[in-house]
DNA sequence: ACGCCATGTTCCATATACCGGAACGATGAT
DNA sequence: ATCATCGTTCCGGTATATGGAACATGGCGT
């Protein structure tokens, strides 16, 4: 929608959603954030939400098992159903763990700061990081969001996508600058996506944050359209084009990592070659 | 291909609930116990639900971050923001932790299964439970509920319970018998629980199951209305009254432990000097 | 004892979201 | 070209959520 916008406020914890469920799981993200059990009051306090409103939910919650109460109902805290449900999805998510080993390791190798990322709508989204150990860098969280045309993740999902495909999504916005790098001109664009396609690997040189450079991959399916990119990030004042450039064998050692993960998470597709 | 029906009905794995956010959690159950990804088409058939009515649950729950599909949005997985939910819940949860962690070490000492109990309503629910290593015993689940009056911790419940409160609660139903030994008469019952009172601790010899005994005290509480309460349960073969005496001091020992880690998680009441 | 304040609970008219059969669309296999 | 499969959209009827106001409870001070 608009800008990132900062909020200095301590925290306002909002609880909202477009739908009553969405609304839920925001309240809970509040309570599983709290290692304390809890009175109704307080939550209202920390929400701002009508009292009646978020007693039913609580109410509901409670009757369902997510929630458990004090025995005198004066207070709140995760119970048991909640915590299973927790238990099942970190157990069961080799997927993700998986991942986030590989992503270590390629760290590991280069000393830099990587990620993954995927096309959500326009924009690129952080799937999990892990950060270098330098003393200097650049602090991003996992679930942040860049816009595609000046990220190289972005640049990669775009040249894969048809011509058409690649307008429309482009068509809804102008190309916005972050800095005096950004390639804010269409064909410029569609230049810089003709040599991503060439060389099958992109670069986003400052062209977001100024001082940050970066290179990326993507993850490879067979069927050629993948939704999955990796990426090493790096301060400018330590890693040129040509140091990059000689990252590029762990790069795609990581992505191809990943895509067997991936491939093997996947339901018994036809594919059986 | 032939049809093959490999189903010899696994399970039905039902969604439900009251309402529809309860629906939405129990599909988010369904999908916790998943280490694959999924189609529509796969829950479809494994729920049971409609079509479109799962196509828009799921819709409501990737927009919202807690699912996350394929970039030919043929498969969906957990998200970001499910994960991340999981992981403050288990990682604030220190109370259940700690918990278990004293129930373990009570299942170490006296070499029979113990359990932790709360009153919902009538009936007495198992929060949590630890097995002991002897080949012969008795499986009950977590979760599981007994009637309150023929349970060693029910019995702890009632007796703190003001008489009218009590008498409420036992109104609503007859006293079920479910072997000779439970205690179905009401007089007897009040009896029962003078001498619980006197005690500090209740029995419960195969008044639930036939073959059970079970010895319970309540986790204590500054204000004399605990909802916590902790049994030891053992079959008679191993375990006479005698012997579930003998256990009392370790029975006590980490009740009181419990109340101490529980008192650690009580918001800052209004501590009463 | 008494009233007072903070907190939890219930009511209910209105607004909203959900429901799911049916029809349509997209994709890939034959 | 034709069919089969799976995903998506439509939409009117119905169940659910909403939250201001009022009520209930219980702890505290006087």
């Amino acid at each position: 929608m608009s800008e990132t916008k900062l909020k200095s406020i301590p925290e306002p914890a909002r609880v909202d959603g477009d739908t009553p469920a969405l609304r839920l799981f925001s309240l809970l993200e509040v309570i599983a954030r709290k290692d304390q059990f809890f009175s109704l009051q307080s939550l209202v306090e920390e929400t701002g939400l009508p009292k009646p409103t978020l007693h039913r939910m609580l109410q509901q919650l409670e009757s369902a098992g997510m929630l458990q109460r004090d025995a005198d109902g004066r207070f709140y805290g995760p119970g048991l159903r909640l915590r299973r449900l927790a238990e099942d999805l970190l157990l069961n998510n080799t997927v993700h763990g998986a991942r986030h080993a590989v992503l270590r390791k390629l760290v590991e190798e280069v000393g830099e700061s990587c990620n993954i990322t995927a096309l959500s709508g326009s924009e690129v989204l952080y799937l999990d990081r892990v950060e270098t150990q330098a003393p200097l860098r650049f602090y991003l969280h996992p679930g942040s969001r860049v816009p595609a045309h000046c990220s190289a993740s972005g640049k990669l999902f775009l040249a894969q996508m048809m011509p058409a495909q690649r307008r429309r999504l482009l068509d809804r916005a102008p190309l916005e600058k972050y800095t005096a790098q950004t390639i804010t001109d269409f064909d410029a664009l569609e230049r810089e996506i003709e040599s991503v396609k060439r060389e099958g690997h992109a670069i986003d040189n400052e062209e977001f944050l100024p001082g940050l450079f970066c290179i990326a991959v993507l993850v490879p399916r067979p069927d050629g359209r993948s939704n999955t990119g990796i990426a090493i990030q790096a301060p400018v004042m330590r890693v040129s084009r040509d140091k990059a450039l000689a990252f590029l064998p762990a790069l795609k050692r990581a992505a191809d990592a990943i895509a067997a993960i991936d491939a093997d998470a996947m339901p018994a597709a036809r594919t059986a070659a």
